[in-house]
DNA sequence: ATTAAATTCAAACGATCGTTTAAATACAAG
DNA sequence: CTTGTATTTAAACGATCGTTTGAATTTAAT
């Protein structure tokens, strides 16, 4: 007994795109879905539509048909990331809020709205192997551009500190976009109102220490 | 290819505990690094220094030996923030402060240490057929009575939003103890530094809104 | 219309999946 | 020791895995 074994009924009609889109698409929505080692080459090849074959032809493998679904979402995350964080220092305007804002951004708008964000937060969650492609994407690069960013917000504080913050920073996101636990914290809002909750949130846990949080640190 | 195709060498002799618990270990090893559907039987098996049909003998299926590796670290999990949080009523003491802190604290210190943590982030990221065990555990009822308890200290503040403070909360928690991205961030710091830091970051970002963060809203 | 390249197709490859069976072994009680 | 139960074992089950083959088909250029 797999625990794939309950199918969704694939009743609607086949998209119209050609055969890679309607590959792309496919294992975009059963990796989020599943992950990697939980996505079928047969899965894929059924709800796109198409022979199962074709993911060999059009991509050489199963990985390879992963590759170009991360490069095709991440990739113009990690453009956007890079260029609004460019923008920050062009503007001086190098707050900790502006980094975050610059960061968090695309992951909830963007041309691909949903899917991006639900591949980004899955991905993340995928062993090493898996996302050794995202790294080749200069996935970590961008982080530690806007690490480096947010450490000279806060030079008082350890760079191991800054680091941590925004790992925080990152598992909220990604909790948040990947909503694997919708019977836990029932369903999404609206991506304005989770992107400024986050945001805000994110900027307040960057705060310097000690602060208004200490006043009560000898309890508990 | 498989994913897994490159095994880990198991040059370490077999434990010396019985046949259940090498079985429990293993599937527990497997399972965080690669999910539910990343595991094999075999693998686990092959680990656990067992024959393939022991795990079918003692645990009726794999999804069966999830559930009791589940247990094993979760349920404890449960009972320990449980108990904390009855404490900070009994004692009057519901600040955020205390609530997040009966609430992170038994993930990061129990009898199990690294492994009950890391499972704990690897759980909340696996599809929901493979989560339900987990609910049927009372996870997310004790979640709910922690979100309860904060929303008490925040009586301004909507319910939706406190479940998703909340809920960034449990997302840098998973990121912070799965830890699936060392390429990313490094190596882990020690419990007692993770925990302090992921305690002061997740009571700021639970601050009430409008606050020093607002200050500078109107940029970005 | 003819040719050549590109794409799709049914079918099968060997490998591995989770699970099961029945015999062999280990163990404890009388 | 003998009996009965508990556990482990080798072997195989049917199903599905990712991948490949070679022919059929479509497409585009001449």
């Amino acid at each position: 007994m797999s625990v794939n074994s309950a199918r969704k009924p694939r009743e609607v009609r086949c998209e119209t795109k050609d055969t890679q889109t309607r590959l792309l698409n496919a294992a975009e929505a059963l990796f989020i879905d599943a992950g990697y080692a939980g996505m079928s080459a047969r899965g894929i090849a059924d709800r796109a539509c198409v022979n199962i074959a074709a993911m060999g032809y059009h991509f050489g493998s199963k990985q390879g048909l992963l590759e170009a679904v991360l490069i095709r979402r991440i990739a113009p995350i990690n453009t956007s990331r890079r260029r609004r964080l460019e923008a920050v220092h062009e503007r001086r305007a190098e707050s900790i809020r502006a980094i975050l804002h610059a960061f968090l951004w695309p992951v909830f708008f963007n041309e691909h709205e949903a899917p991006a964000r639900r591949l980004m937060g899955r991905v993340m969650t995928e062993p090493a192997e898996v996302i050794e492609p995202l790294l080749n994407l200069g996935f970590s690069d961008v982080i530690e551009q806007f690490v480096v960013a947010a450490a000279a917000c806060f030079p008082k504080q350890d760079r191991a500190l800054i680091v941590q913050k925004f790992s925080f920073v990152v598992g909220a996101l990604n909790l948040t976009v990947l909503r694997p636990s919708e019977h836990i914290f029932g369903p999404a809002p609206a991506a304005e109102v989770s992107f400024d909750r986050l945001l805000n949130f994110s900027v307040d846990g960057f705060q310097q220490w000690p602060s208004l949080s200490d006043v009560n640190k000898d309890m508990a």
